[in-house]
RNA sequence: GGGGGCGUAGCUCAGCAGGAUAGAGCGCGGGGCUCCGGACCCCGAGGUCGCGGGUUCAAAUCCCGCCGCCCCCA
């Protein structure tokens, strides 16, 4: 109804004076004594038209007057025009939900365009923490969004498989592989005959065993205790790799394990991550190896065509990227003295890839302690020519974990952080992605356990998925006591529904489709769980104040339409959100 | 040192492309169906919008300075 609005005032703007493309306010009043909706256009207009306010709004007041959906346009105060839609624009609104279900909400902004969302795309070397879990609820939430109102979206996430993590991480799997097999010789394994017998002058298996096992401590001990993974999961990997290839390990040459280990970890982590995903409700289309833009030599490709541009230079033995050309506040290194690539070198590269598999628009979902990042992705994305706004990075703050009103400190160096999973099987999926989009993503998000599940009655996931679990209960309770079917569609008198409660219930939905597009518009996501708050209060109001199951078949029609209405738009609100809209509770 | 963010009710947070009497949830005090789901509803208390200037018809909102906390870079 916004949008209806603001075109008939650019209409009578243009047909009045002549203006067009003013920006106004159309916006829902805090008092409804102020009608429906109100506008500031008149205080916009006096500085264009340099007259007084008020009287251009009681110009503009009559103009509107005389178009039959509103009720009545009047003039207030300063020179605010309040606007009220007239109860059949709200009947026809109800009938429109009832009949378009979700459609009634849509609006076509992608135009079917492109648009990709890069999410989560945590390192591959352990299992995902909050912080990603909150930046996988944004990038999802964002993506259901752009999806619903008309975007191509592609989900994609980033496997940082390339660098030198990844064989940190098979020295760490390897280190603890190592720790077992000592622990099982000493328990006694490898003591049949065939490990203690040797000819004479030879060493015994088990001795041998023990010395490769020594021997591989040495090499690698020290890297491990530097830069290792310390968390269990590294102790878990290495007893499936035990299981599955007991000491044959120990038979390969050191870089050749490391690598082999390498591998395997990584395949693991990236098997649980997907399945973490799957069960916080998110699937990627695309998996994206950093390691592929080596294989296809994207990297090098990139590169040349940077230098063929000029944007490359040599200092200090190092490869340079002048950034600077481009707003940054100094060039960046791309290729290192030992003639290494930087992850700013691929992370061009990925870019231009994006790029040229030709999406319209782009938005990565970083942590927040990247945001020193942007600007240099941003500078190497003017220097392909593509617009600065192609590319937009929405930052993710920190979650912080409360647990009897302490914080629970994170680490995953020393491996003490809270997993994902860990809070995925004692809070659940729902109560999780509800909260970690209640507050504005780039500034630190608090998350008390206690309150979370504990209260889980008081919790606002489930005042919301209450009251659609009763709506459904009660059209349950209507088919058995009166052998009505609210489910299927059903012919009603929207004009019987003539209480204040009841017209204001309408205009709450139609305001509802406003605000959805413009949390669209903006990504402002955490105002969804408010929305979803706001709009069951009223619901849960009407319940307590007026009967449904009424012996007029008609009224009783007629209400349940009211509340079918409500229930599409909740379900619409929690598939934005990514929660369930239970049937029962 | 440079950059970014935050500071609003006891707690967690909305509101901030300026707009009318600053909101929600939790917590706290009181009340409400013999009847469709009480995981609900109603009423109430509780705020110098961190502090100080400026901009203007109008500032929680924009600008400047200061204080406090967090993050990134060097």
């Amino acid at each position: 109804m916004q949008g209806y609005l603001k075109e008939e005032l650019q209409k009578v703007l243009k047909e009045k004076y002549n203006l067009s493309g003013v920006e106004f306010k159309v916006q829902r009043p805090k008092r409804k004594e102020f009608g429906d909706l109100a506008t500031n256009v008149a205080f916009i207009l006096s500085k264009h038209l340099k007259r007084n306010p008020f009287e251009i709004a009681q110009e503009l007041a009559r103009e509107l007057g005389k178009n039959p959906s509103f009720e009545s346009v009047e003039v207030a105060k300063p020179a605010f025009i309040n606007v009220r839609f007239s109860k059949d624009y709200y009947y026809g609104v109800l009938k429109d939900i009832l009949t378009k279900g979700f459609d009634y909400f849509r609006e076509n902004l992608g135009l079917g365009r492109r648009v990709q969302v890069e999410y989560v795309s945590a390192n591959p070397t352990g299992p995902l923490h909050l912080g990603h879990g909150r930046g996988a609820v944004v990038g999802d939430v964002i993506s259901n969004l752009l999806e619903f109102y008309g975007w191509d979206v592609t989900r994609e996430y980033y496997i940082n498989d390339a660098g030198n993590q990844i064989r940190m991480l098979g020295i760490s799997i390897l280190y603890r592989y190592l720790e077992l097999m000592l622990s099982l010789i000493y328990e006694g394994a490898y003591s049949s005959q065939s490990y203690l017998f040797a000819p004479p002058g030879e060493a015994t298996k088990k001795d041998k065993l023990y010395a490769r096992i020594s021997e591989l401590f040495r090499e690698i001990g020290e890297e491990f205790e530097q830069n290792g993974y310390r968390g269990e999961y590294i102790k878990e990997l290495a007893q499936k790799v035990y299981d599955l290839y007991r000491e044959q390990i120990l038979e390969l040459p050191k870089e050749e394990a490391i690598t082999f280990l390498s591998e395997f970890g990584l395949k693991e982590m990236l098997e649980e991550i997907k399945r973490d995903l799957e069960d916080f409700g998110i699937t990627f289309d695309v998996w994206f190896s950093e390691k592929s833009l080596y294989q296809t030599r994207y990297v090098e490709k990139t590169l040349n065509y940077l230098r063929e541009k000029g944007l490359l230079y040599e200092k200090d033995g190092a490869v340079w990227f002048k950034t600077t050309e481009f707003g940054d506040d100094k060039d960046r290194v791309v290729i290192k003295k030992d003639g290494s690539y930087t992850y700013f070198a691929s992370d061009i590269a990925y870019h231009y890839n994006k790029y040229l598999r030709g999406f319209h628009k782009v938005i990565d979902v970083w942590g927040a302690d990247h945001h020193g990042y942007v600007p240099r992705v941003k500078a190497a994305i003017k220097a392909f020519g593509v617009p600065e706004n192609w590319l937009d990075v929405e930052l993710v703050q920190l979650v912080k974990l409360f647990r009897d009103g302490k914080e629970v400190k994170m680490s995953k160096r020393a491996g003490n952080f809270v997993t994902l999973r860990e809070l995925l099987d004692e809070v659940g999926k729902d109560v999780i992605r509800f909260w970690f989009i209640t507050k504005r993503s780039d500034t630190p998000l608090e998350f008390d356990i206690d309150k979370a599940k504990e209260e889980s009655s008081e919790n606002p996931v489930f005042y919301v998925q209450y009251a659609h679990a009763r709506i459904s209960g009660i059209f349950r309770e209507v088919l058995n006591r009166k052998g009505f079917d609210a489910e299927v569609e059903f012919e009603f008198k929207p004009e019987l529904l003539n209480s204040e409660t009841e017209l204001e219930l309408i205009k709450h939905l139609a305001t509802l489709r406003d605000e959805l597009i413009s949390i669209a518009q903006s990504r402002e996501i955490h105002l969804l769980p408010n929305l979803a708050v706001e709009l069951v209060k009223r619901f849960h109001y009407y319940y307590n104040h007026y009967r449904v199951m009424v012996d007029d078949e008609e009224l009783m029609k007629a209400r349940l339409a009211l509340l079918k209405a409500i229930r599409t738009a909740l379900r619409l609100i929690f598939h934005f959100i990514g929660i369930s809209a239970p049937e029962r509770m």
